[in-house]
DNA sequence: TGATCTTGCAGAAACGTACCTGTCAACGGG
DNA sequence: CCCGTTGACAGGTACGTTTCTGCAAGATCA
């Protein structure tokens, strides 16, 4: 290349990264040859030489061997790709890789840095990281001490409250909840929340926790709760299918929503819009977290590195559809007052 | 490191790696020093002495500027995933890519291959890539004479036809189809078989066509194919949200499914088997072809290149619920004989 | 007793870039 | 006329591996 150009690989080099002084001529004419040869400077060799490799590790913390969980789908896939366009638009590229702490493909590959989505509590991967120096910024409250640089969440324990306050409005006398058996931050926090609320308000917990991982335990857990002898007349389920497993659920029982039963997930799927009747959904807003998480890491990678972590809270929206609409008080204040009702 | 262990970096490096000659207690020993000091051999450094990168692009061909498009999100996710399970257990890693030209964060990756979802023709990504030598498979048939290394795809044709056959078989008179307006091979394959199956039957085409990415388009175009005056009896959608946006127009014009509407889509999605009534969905196996595509890369990386391209047909599934269940003959040859039927 | 072969390691070249340090000419000021 | 300055480049080194070659020291053998 240098010698096509008839000029040394400094100038080359120069030309090709805006450096040195060089007159426009010979910048033009080194850019034309690359052009003209379809030469590519060697990322490798880039990397080795500036220590950057202008890529990025994406890691989920997993139940299985697969590198995403299964409930979760929707919400991954829309915070990965918020964090590729986010990632890509700075000039970085993500990485796919396992939380496994087994080294092979971790160390076959120079990160700049690394997004954990939902890291459990000394994440072995995570201490790894840290150690060798790299920024870690995680999707998820980190757990116990562990030494993330930032982390990105959402205020779960508002979203929660926020919800069973909307479902109470809606009049709701026994609120249950779908929860899962997992130690992770989201479960945890949503259930405390889900707890204390109850005991705030003086209603009994009415819960049913399932292993969210597996895509069949869910619809037996729905239908559980609901098979209860102290049915709850509204649920909030944790995870992204418990809407439809409950609806289905709630038709074996007869149950009308949201007349009988009154129904909120949390969910990034839409076709909660057009299910019978649509269900209200928690949307945790996983394009912004998954943006801000990119921008929170690319700002450590490139910038000074602030000592305490960066923490960022994303606010949830509630997506208000049929099946937590207010329904007539019932069985209330007002007696029984027509045959229809029966 | 070689230092630390009193050794040359030779030996370092040749203890490390299983060459050369030396005795397992001279390995055993750079290794334990190794680990002592928590030495990690540089990937950069690797990557440009040897070539080899271990990293596999991931490129989703787009509408917008987002990396994936939205349509077809439980698709995207299984097929990524799968692929990324496929690449890790053989040591490779995922890097996601933009489907665009601009080079800017392209050349700045070193990557043995590549994965392309779903080619446009002449795409300027693969030519690009081609051209650096680089092995590309891709996920769906290249149209054009795109000049990919390896492709895996369904037979879509086959899979249209058997599920009109079995529409059929339930007793459609008149099958509608929802399809796209984009030109990609899928859509186009799809659209195509349901033309020729209508002329061979000789039933007169009832379908209508929106663009598959705006995510609203398709219940609009749900509700049109049901407002037609020659209103079919039986639908097939092309895309993952068809179904539900297809249930919810049916309810909307006081349509029963399966009794006055047949219904079937093609979806990844779980949330059709909850549904009221569940749907039949055809699968295209996205686990499948993500694993197949990447099998193939690798061995294209790693093995002898052959000459022509490696086609690879992965079939299709048809997964039949209660919307496309056999309903009792109507109207058919046997005349109208009681009056519950009426 | 050499001559040849094996074992166990070290030296050194290369991979392709980025950047620091010259070098050489032209030029202007004193 | 000399000297400092600036413009326009080239040289050379380092990044951290892998791998080819080299080279002693001991083993084997005629």
């Amino acid at each position: 290349m240098a010698a096509a150009a008839g000029v040394s690989i400094t100038t080359v080099s120069d030309a090709l990264n805006g450096k040195g002084r060089l007159p426009d001529a010979t910048r033009r004419h080194v850019r034309e040859v690359a052009d003209r040869l379809g030469y590519r400077p060697s990322a490798a060799a880039r990397t080795l030489r500036t220590g950057k490799s202008g890529l990025i590790g994406l890691t989920v913390t997993t139940y299985g061997d697969e590198p995403f969980t299964f409930t979760e789908f929707a919400y991954f896939a829309e915070m990965a790709r918020a964090a590729t366009s986010a990632a890509l638009a700075r000039g970085y590229a993500l990485v796919i890789l396992p939380a496994t702490s087994r080294h092979d493909v971790w160390s076959n590959v120079a990160l700049d840095g690394t997004v954990v989505i939902d890291p459990s509590d000394h994440d072995p991967v995570v201490s790894e990281l840290v150690r060798q120096g790299l920024p870690v910024v995680s999707d998820g409250r980190p757990a116990g001490s562990l030494p993330v640089t930032a982390w990105v969440d959402n205020d779960h324990e508002a979203a929660v409250l926020g919800i069973l306050d909307h479902l109470a409005d809606a009049g709701a006398r026994r609120i249950g909840l779908l929860t899962g058996t997992s130690t992770d931050t989201y479960t945890h926090l949503s259930t405390t929340a889900y707890l204390h609320w109850c005991e705030r308000v003086g209603q009994d917990p009415v819960y049913e926790a399932y292993p969210a991982h597996d895509p069949c335990a869910g619809a037996v857990a729905a239908d559980r709760l609901l098979a209860r002898p102290d049915r709850p007349d509204a649920v909030y389920g944790l995870f992204d299918p418990n809407g439809t497993d409950l609806l289905a659920a709630a038709r074996r029982y007869g149950l009308r929503v949201p007349d009988d039963l009154l129904l909120v997930c949390c969910s990034e799927s839409t076709v909660y819009a057009s299910t019978e009747p649509p269900i209200t959904t928690l949307s945790l807003k996983p394009r912004r977290i998954g943006t801000a998480v990119v921008q929170l890491l690319i700002d450590a990678i490139e910038g000074v590195e602030s000592e305490q972590p960066v923490e960022q809270v994303i606010p949830t929206e509630l997506i208000v559809r049929t099946s937590s609409e207010r329904r007539a008080a019932r069985r209330t204040v007002s007696p029984p007052r027509s045959p229809e009702e029966g």
